[in-house]
Order: C-alpha cells, then sequence, then structure tokens
DNA sequence: AGCACGCCGACT
DNA sequence: GTCGGCGTGCTC
C-alpha cells in the first residue's frame, strides 16, 4: 500500500505529491485527507494524504509513514475537492488550502498531538442503596459522608471540588472510584425562557421565502438588505431554528466575533451546545475541541470568522454570510480566498441556500442581485420600536473659525443634552487610512490624481505625492494650493487628544475610550462594551470598530468626527466604505424607543457620500457609485487582478516588472487593460522593494493560463517574488 | 521550509 | 593549513 502526500511546507517549491508506503500497521487506517507523521529529507514532518493506492512502481526505495496524527480528523472528499478549487482560483500552494480547513493545532511546528482535554470525577464504586447503609451506619458527619451525600444527588462530581485525603480515605474502603472523561473547554447551554421576537410582516415575508427554499433542496443566494436595526438576527435565528428541525446544519460567517459577541450569546441562548464557535481568540485547544464537535456529528451550527466557511459539517442546509459586506472575508495571503467565493461553491455542493446579510452590501453583490443572479430580499423597517434617526451634517470649515476645532457647537450642544437626560452618547473618531495623505487644516483641500480620481500619497523619501494607481507624481508645495495658506499638514486627530478635550468640555461625563491601545488585552472588549452597556459610561469614543452590529438602546446620539477622512484613502472603494461606515455608525443612534440624532463633521459638507447618508438615499448613492465604475473600469463592470513584484534590488525588481508587465500585454486578452508597473502602495517594506501591475478585465480565455505560467517562472527565483492576488479587494 | 553540500575569505 | 560565510539544490 502507497500514499501520495503533500509536505506541509507552505511554499511553491514543494508543492507536489510525494510518495510513501504504509507500513502494515496502518494499512486500512490511512486514508485519504489524513495528517500523517513521516520522514522528509533529514527531519521528520507532517504530511497530508492526497491518495492511497495499492501498485506502485518506484525507481527509488520509498520512506514509510511513521504514524496517523490525529484518526479523528479526516477531510471528506467535498473538502479536498475545494482545496484543489482554492488553489486553481487564487494559485495557492495546495497545502495552504487544507491548512486553512484544519484548526491550527495541527499546524507543522507544533509537535503537541494530543490536544483532549480531560477532567477527573468521582462516581460511587458500590450501589445507591449499599451506600445509603453505610452512611446509616456511619454515625459521624464529617467531609467523607458530604461527599457522599453529593454523589448520592449527582452521579459524579469535579475531583478538584474535593480534598485529597477525603477522596483517599473514601477509595480505600473501596466505596468510589475515580474516572477520566474528556471534556470540551466551551460548554454552553441554551435558556428555557428565550426571548424570541414575533416576526414583523417583513421579517416573516423573508423568513417564508428563504424557509421554502430550504425545504425544496435548491441552492439559491439571497441578498438580504436590511436597515440597522431591522432584525436581520432574529430572521436568522428563526430560519437556523427551522433548518436544524429538518435535521440539516447551518454555517454563520460574521467579521469579528469579538465585536458581535451579543449576537454569538443570543445563539446560545437559543440552540446551546448545538453550538459551535470559530474565531482567532480561541486557544488551540479550544479550537480543537471545537472542531472535535463537528466532526463527532455533535453540533448543527457553526458560528465564527472568514475560516468557519470550511467547517466540516454535513448535510448543510444553511449559510448566513452576515455583515457580507466587510473586508474580513477575503482572507490577504495564502490562500487569497474570498469566503463569499466559498459560501457559494459549497451551497451548490449542498443544495443550500445562502444569504448575504448586510445593510450596505458591497456593489458587487448588489449588482448580482439585480441581474436576478441573487434574489433580492429587503427589509425597509425597524424592527422594535425605534425609527430611523435624524442625520445633521455640520461644516467644520466655519466651526474652525469659531475656534471650534474638534467639536462643532452643535455637537456639544447635543452632548450635553444627552447628558442631562441620563441618555448615552457615541463618538467616532474615523481614522485615516494607511497611507499618508496631505490635507489643508484650513481648507480641507487634498490633493487628488487628475487620472484616477484617487487621493495622492505622501512620499517622504523624495518629497513628492505619487498616485500609486498610474504612476502620476507631482513635487509636493509648501503652501495650499486652494486657499494659499501654510497650512498642509499630514497627521490626523488621535483618540487620546479627542478624549482629553472631551473631558475638558465635560468635566462630569464618564467617558469610555476604545481603539487599539485600550482593546488590546484579551476579552477588554467584552468587558468595555457590557460596562457601556450598563450604562457606567456616558459617552463610548472609538474607531471603526465601535461602529459595527452593537447595540445599545440608551445611545440617542452619535457624532462622526473627520466624517471625510475615510473618502481620501487612495482605494476604488473609499465611497463605498466611506458610505458604510457612516451608515453602519448612524445606525447604533435610537434603537430603543427614543429617537436618535446623528452630527456628521466635515470639511466637505456638500460631498455626495454624505448626502446620501443624510438623506438615507441608498438608490442615488449605488447609482452615482456605479456609474464612477463603470467610467473608471472598476467592479462590478471588470475584474481586477493584482501583481506584486517584489525584490532586494530597486533596478533588478523594477527590470522584471517591466518584464512581467510586457509578458502580459503579449499574451493576454487585448480587450483586457494593463496599469503599470507602478510602485506598490506601500513601496518599501522589510527592505525589499514592491512594484504593482494591475490588470482589468471582463473576459480573458488566456488570462488564468498566463498568470500560472508567471508564477511557475517566478518560483525558482530567488531574487525576485511575484505575489498574484485574484480580485483583490483593494489595489 | 530546512538542511547538507560546496566553494572562497580571515584566522589560530 | 582550518573554521565558517551563505549560495544552490534536493527532499518520496
Amino acid at each position: 500500500m502507497y500514499a501520495e502526500v503533500l509536505i506541509e511546507y507552505p511554499t511553491k517549491k514543494i508543492d507536489k505529491y510525494f510518495t510513501y508506503l504504509i507500513p502494515p500497521n496502518l494499512r486500512g487506517i490511512v486514508k485519504r485527507g489524513m495528517k500523517v507523521k513521516i520522514p522528509f529529507n533529514t527531519s521528520v514532518i507532517n504530511g497530508f494524504v492526497m491518495q492511497v493506492f495499492t501498485e506502485y512502481q518506484s525507481e527509488y526505495e520509498l520512506k514509510s509513514i511513521i504514524e496517523v496524527v490525529d484518526p479523528e480528523l479526516v477531510l471528506d472528499d467535498e473538502l479536498m475537492d475545494l482545496g484543489m478549487y482554492i488553489k486553481e482560483k487564487t494559485l495557492c500552494p495546495l497545502i495552504t488550502a487544507y491548512q486553512t480547513m484544519l484548526p491550527s493545532s495541527l499546524k507543522i511546528k507544533n509537535q503537541k498531538t494530543n490536544y483532549n482535554y480531560y477532567k477527573n470525577f468521582l462516581i460511587l464504586n458500590k450501589t445507591k442503596e449499599e451506600i445509603t447503609n453505610y452512611l446509616q451506619n456511619y454515625h459521624k458527619k464529617n467531609y467523607q459522608t458530604s461527599l457522599l451525600q453529593d454523589l448520592l444527588v449527582q452521579d459524579k462530581v469535579l475531583k478538584n471540588n474535593y480534598a485529597n485525603h477525603v477522596i483517599k480515605a473514601l477509595k480505600e474502603k473501596d466505596l468510589i472510584k475515580e474516572v477520566k472523561e474528556q471534556e470540551y473547554r466551551i460548554n454552553k447551554n441554551s435558556k428555557d425562557d428565550v426571548v424570541k421576537h414575533q416576526l414583523n410582516s417583513e421579517q416573516l415575508n423573508v423568513f417564508q421565502k428563504i424557509k421554502a427554499n430550504i425545504l425544496n433542496d435548491k441552492a439559491q443566494t439571497f441578498l438580504l438588505e436590511g436597515i440597522t436595526g431591522s432584525g436581520k438576527t432574529e430572521v436568522y435565528l428563526n430560519l437556523i431554528n427551522e433548518t436544524i428541525k429538518m435535521g440539516k446544519t447551518a454555517i454563520m460567517l460574521v467579521p469579528e466575533i469579538t465585536l458581535t459577541m451579543q449576537i454569538v450569546d443570543r445563539f446560545y441562548e437559543w440552540f446551546g451546545s448545538k453550538v459551535a464557535i470559530f474565531h482567532s481568540a480561541l486557544s488551540n485547544g479550544e479550537k480543537y475541541d471545537e472542531y472535535l464537535k463537528i466532526i463527532r456529528g455533535e453540533v448543527s451550527i457553526v458560528i465564527g470568522t472568514r475560516s468557519a466557511i470550511f467547517t466540516p459539517l454535513k448535510n448543510i442546509g444553511l449559510i448566513i454570510i452576515d455583515e457580507c459586506h466587510s473586508e474580513t472575508f477575503k482572507q490577504d495571503n495564502m490562500p487569497r480566498y474570498n469566503a463569499l467565493d466559498i459560501a457559494i461553491k459549497r451551497s451548490i455542493y449542498h443544495n443550500a441556500s445562502l444569504i448575504f446579510g448586510s445593510a450596505t452590501p458591497m456593489l458587487e453583490e448588489r449588482s448580482r442581485a439585480l441581474k436576478g443572479v441573487y434574489e433580492y430580499l429587503r427589509l425597509t423597517k425597524r424592527a422594535g420600536m425605534g425609527s430611523l434617526p435624524h442625520v445633521e451634517i455640520v461644516d467644520m470649515l466655519t466651526e474652525i473659525k469659531k475656534k471650534n476645532f474638534v467639536f462643532s457647537e452643535e455637537l456639544t450642544n447635543k452632548i450635553s443634552q444627552v447628558l442631562i437626560n441620563h441618555e448615552q452618547a457615541i463618538i467616532l473618531l474615523n481614522r485615516r487610512g494607511f497611507s499618508t495623505t496631505i490635507s489643508c487644516a484650513k481648507c480641507g483641500f487634498t490633493y487628488k490624481c487628475p487620472n484616477c480620481d484617487i487621493t495622492l500619497t505622501y512620499h517622504k523619501s523624495t518629497n513628492n505625492l505619487r498616485c500609486h494607481y498610474c504612476g502620476y507624481y507631482k513635487k509636493c508645495e509648501d503652501k495650499c494650493p486652494n486657499c494659499g495658506e501654510d497650512a498642509l499638514n499630514y497627521l490626523g486627530m488621535g483618540t487620546e487628544k479627542v478624549e482629553m478635550e472631551l473631558q475638558k468640555l465635560f468635566p462630569d461625563a464618564r467617558i469610555l475610550r476604545m481603539d487599539q491601545d485600550t482593546t488590546t488585552k484579551k476579552g477588554s472588549h467584552e468587558k468595555m462594551i457590557e460596562a457601556f452597556k450598563n450604562q457606567k459610561y456616558d459617552i463610548l469614543l472609538g474607531t471603526q470598530m465601535i461602529s459595527k452590529g452593537l447595540d445599545f438602546p440608551n445611545v440617542t446620539l452619535v457624532g462622526i468626527l473627520n466624517a471625510d477622512n475615510s473618502l481620501n484613502i487612495p482605494d476604488f472603494r473609499s465611497n463605498e466604505k466611506t458610505f458604510a461606515l457612516l451608515y453602519q455608525a448612524s445606525g447604533r443612534a435610537g434603537r430603543g424607543n427614543l429617537q436618535g440624532n446623528v452630527i456628521i463633521q466635515t470639511f466637505n459638507p456638500d460631498n455626495f457620500v454624505l448626502k446620501c447618508v443624510q438623506n438615507n438615499d441608498f438608490e442615488k448613492f449605488y447609482e452615482n457609485e456605479m456609474n464612477m465604475r463603470r467610467i473608471l473600469k472598476y467592479p462590478p463592470y471588470y475584474y481586477l487582478v493584482s501583481l506584486k513584484i517584489i525584490g532586494d534590488d530597486y533596478q533588478q525588481t523594477l527590470e522584471n516588472a517591466t518584464k512581467i508587465c510586457d509578458y502580459l500585454k503579449a499574451n493576454i486578452d487585448k480587450t483586457s487593460i494593463i496599469l503599470g508597473p507602478t510602485t506598490a502602495n506601500i513601496f518599501k517594506l522589510n527592505n525589499k522593494y514592491r512594484f504593482q501591475i494591475v490588470i482589468k478585465y471582463r473576459f480573458d480565455a488566456q488570462l488564468m493560463a498566463t498568470l500560472n505560467y508567471l508564477d511557475s517562472i517566478y518560483v525558482n527565483d530567488s531574487k525576485i517574488n511575484l505575489e498574484i492576488d485574484i480580485n483583490p479587494l483593494h489595489i
């Protein structure tokens, strides 16, 4: 017996099968989809079995598989094929696809093989009658009798709760014995008195439609566009409930679990131990346990972040991707897969229903829904009492003249009103992007590329402004070209500065600041949210992280500082992202019975995106943005591919980039557009120079073959590294 | 990815 | 004369 094995080094250089002998003691045990320990070159490593043969002709002597890493963890045919699909679509080493499917506790370097977690219990070694008899004749009352009493009531008790000498004494009398049982690290029970809200007519309509589709075993994707507070979660809960009643299983993806703990708790309340969760904050042991629950068929619902789309559930009836517009669903290292694509693939395999849910779906998804590729469902009314908030745009230019640099008069007034009424406020500081842009503190002017409608990026080393899309650059000026003031600056406001300012204005207000600095400790995020929900604070101040999915009924005011900041990020999606962010953030206001107010502070009060947020005008925003994308040839009208050429030597890297560009021009479809080579957004990283080529295409029969060829060429180049990202979210 | 092999420089 | 630098190539 022989096995073809993938080596667990995530590199393209050895992305091929190696054949091993299956020793007699492992025959019938080693199967496709299993992890095995193998000798490779001079060391012992893990491998992944792709195929088992009975016959094999070899010119040289084969080595033997040493052992199976974990006989319970086997990827089934669906996931094995899915791995191949990912390799084909994203050009990754095959093993990286399988690695993302398995819990990280089984990674190469991880020598620890057994993650099973045991607890020691005590049980009676005699019948209950015998013990009762014993207790009646034993006239004293001590720790021993109390332990026996406990065991008469409970069958088994945790060993750790009792003193060792007591246990020893009872063991010597042969009355009790110790047993070891595997325990899952996460144990949740459903609540009997869970509050199940009555669905309104809109929710009911959506529920009925999707339920019927699950019953019909039809693979169908739904785009569920529901305004903030429209009760999407309630629809999900009811649909999942129906799914498991039909004997099927469900997966729900969320962007980041820590931000969505409120939702996850609701799932535990409804479904208890039928739920497994996956996210990065779990320990290796916890992940292993959750995975085991799925493999053993003990759970029927999985909630998790991106990679949870690969959970080995059988008989999937429903897949939900909540907040499907989130960029976290695309992985930005290998394998560069998009969970939405995988979800579609899996829903077809299982004949399952698939829901993409969002208040602000990406243009790609929305246009597919309009074309009828997805079924378009909408929730247009808030589910509870709350009505949509009143949105006001404040021009910071006039405020600055009044010496209000951080907080406008209007926002200050509204905050004091909130404090008087004992309500709560959220202040969102819209952080700038990763690259440095220059703006004028006096007039809000920013430099734009004349060719791309993209904000120029400042390069300190050469003191000029560049467009990393087309290569346009210009010298940096001292004075603002718009208003002539010497007020160009590179820095935005930090949360700390805003907090100080806020405390100065409202000395008695209890302010909670949430940003990367204050939430790095594990669990601190949840604690803060809990504290704010319990009204231990009046004002929550933070960055993007506070804008999503949180539900605080007492919040009546949302203030958004420097709203136009994210518009200046050099990215063709910056409008879309800003719209989603502002809309989501405004949605935090007025979720209870109280009327909500939103104040948007900006230097561009007439900005189209902001106006659309204010007027709640989705259609107009999408229409305008689609038009822009069409003119500029961006998704959803064109698909994108990004190639990054990375190397130590500037000249050599640029030469290779040019060579690749020429090769592309000669070999791909003439209707495709090739941009570049230009310097990449991050031009120098880890002392390596980075160039970028962007391909825009619609239909290109030669493209994949060409990319595959280029990829294979550069695998064996030790000087130049080529990174290809197919359908990148940003370039 | 890791590790061995191999061919050139500054040392006891 | 040798120790060791990391460039190159192989791993069932």
